[in-house]
DNA sequence: ATTCTGACGTGGG
DNA sequence: CCCCACGCCAGAA
């Protein structure tokens, strides 16, 4: 819906991820057609941080790293809530990550 | 208006 | 294998 831009799309998509699941940047920037935007669809998160609609913790980088769970509240919050949801992370770190992961063109 | 940074990814040395 | 630099777009100072 709606290309009103870059940001939209992105959060169309992270809405979309299934629970229990997780997907990264550029698999989301890749599916919009940027492989090489995966930085905004990171940017996109942080203005995302307003819509409650959009689960930022399913959403990680290629490494299946929580490298913005330093945006969230707390210091474990993102990693609580994948955790809630099934997905086992240590460290940071995604485990089982291509287990977890979803990809936006399965949809 | 200009400059810089930012939740990434890929490629090259 | 590890480190560095580039590309992308948008928002904030």
């Amino acid at each position: 819906m709606k290309d009103s831009g870059f940001f939209d799309k992105v959060y169309a998509v992270v809405k979309q991820i299934p629970t229990g699941k997780v997907t990264s940047y550029g698999a989301i920037a890749a599916y919009l057609g940027a492989p090489k935007s995966a930085r905004m669809v990171g940017w996109a998160m942080n203005a995302a941080h307003n819509k409650p609609e959009i689960p930022a913790h399913r959403v990680v980088n290629r490494n299946g790293l929580l490298t913005g769970k330093h945006h969230f509240q707390g210091t474990n919050l993102m990693q609580q809530l994948l955790e809630n949801e099934g997905i086992k992370v240590v460290n940071n770190q995604i485990q089982n990550f291509d287990t977890v992961f979803w990809n936006p063109k399965t949809k």
